[in-house]
DNA sequence: AGGGATCTTCAGGCTGGCTTTAGGTGGGTC
DNA sequence: GACCCACCTAAAGCCAGCCTGAAGATCCCT
């Protein structure tokens, strides 16, 4: 306990040092309460807590589905354990005794890799573009798309609120080497009304004679 | 290096046990090449390997903005080696010997962690994967998968709502030195729906043509 | 070595997206 | 008001891409 204490004091320290705000917590319900209560880039977790080990914080935690980066401390050192850690939804672990170097190491790289990249999606008004899933909405109502569909409205919303010109279209949505009537970007539009306005009453697809063609945006 | 080959033979038997698809490469240049090629679900790295070490490998991926996860092998034991590894850019670190209980565990972990926040079975709708089972169910059923089935399947369930293009599905969960009929995607697609979409009048597995495929997020 | 499951190849049939066509609509200009 | 030109859109043909059943190849377990 004594131990413990001190342990965690010295962890802290040290993380201050580095930058990192730290919260401690000196037993597991109290964890818990403080991991669903904020926000934390990483969470250090010792196995021996009181009042809640952390496997079970760890694996509540996941339940909850938190997925905040766990770094589990155990004092033991059977290599099950381990695994059972990592079973448990722990991101790493490190057995003690270990040195303060690879404790800061691991936590850096737990936490550079933490939270990142989010698929970039599209919205103009209450339409949303997936890109990712090449699929669109608007509301709450999926539209289905073909994929030259969607390449044509995607070049629209990503310049909503512009005209976006006949020849922008075409060399966007089709092939480099596409040389046929350039009518079928008027067969498009309208294909993309079809789906996106007309069923919804709107209107936010327009022509923009002899410019191009603008989706309005918000 | 006898040694080293026949350790890369065994985890890459193991990992296939488990439904990775794996490639090997025997020194770091054709690694470099590889991983900058293909897309990983992680990479597991020798430090000592011939024609470019692990820590140089490990920084130049990281350098050209590659964050796959990565593995780390070393045999000298020294804790500021570990921090090093960590340090250039590697995710984890297991020093030689290292029991296979762990590699396997550690890897779960990496790979779970790897892109979003992903719990250990994923879960699409009432579909649930156990890749630790090379199994699913859908709500109460269980069905039985091949490991390619099961691979095509996770691969799928990884992007649950997003476009996976046949490539990318080719890429893997069948080897790298497959060049075969990439009609084969196909026919496991058909095997799939018939297993998990058919049996329940659903249709969640979806086509998207001349794109890939999408297997529908809830 | 035999048998079964799984993986892969193959080929025929079909679907549905892409493109073209052509007739219609409406705004702008003289 | 007449004309022109840009644009709209329904319809239809074509063809790449996809589906799927079946047969051959391979692997693995007994």
């Amino acid at each position: 306990m004594e131990d413990e204490e001190r342990l965690a004091d010295l962890i802290k320290g040290g993380l201050a040092g580095e930058g990192f705000a730290v919260d401690v917590a000196h037993d597991g319900r109290d964890g818990l309460w403080m991991a669903t209560e904020n926000t934390y880039d990483v969470i250090v977790l010792d196995v021996m807590l009181p009042r809640m080990n952390g496997y079970a914080l760890c694996s509540r935690l996941r339940e909850a589905g938190d997925w905040t980066p766990i770094m589990m401390l155990t004092a033991k050192d059977g290599i099950y354990d381990e695994a059972e850690a990592l079973d448990n939804g722990a991101d790493d672990y490190l057995s003690k005794p270990f040195s303060y170097v690879v404790l800061l190491a691991r936590l850096r790289a737990l936490v550079r890799r933490g939270g990142r990249e989010r698929p970039v999606s599209i919205s103009v008004g209450d339409l949303v573009l997936d890109p990712a899933g090449l699929r669109c909405r608007r509301g709450e109502t999926d539209i289905a798309l073909t994929p030259k569909e969607f390449a044509v409205l995607h070049a629209l919303a990503r310049r909503a609120g512009e005209v976006v010109s006949k020849s922008d279209l075409l060399a966007q949505a089709w092939d480099f080497s596409y040389d046929g009537d350039p009518n079928i970007v008027e067969v498009y539009i309208s294909a993309l009304r079809r789906k996106i306005d007309v069923p919804f009453g709107r209107a936010t697809l327009v022509t923009v004679r002899g410019a191009g063609y603008r989706l309005e945006a918000a």
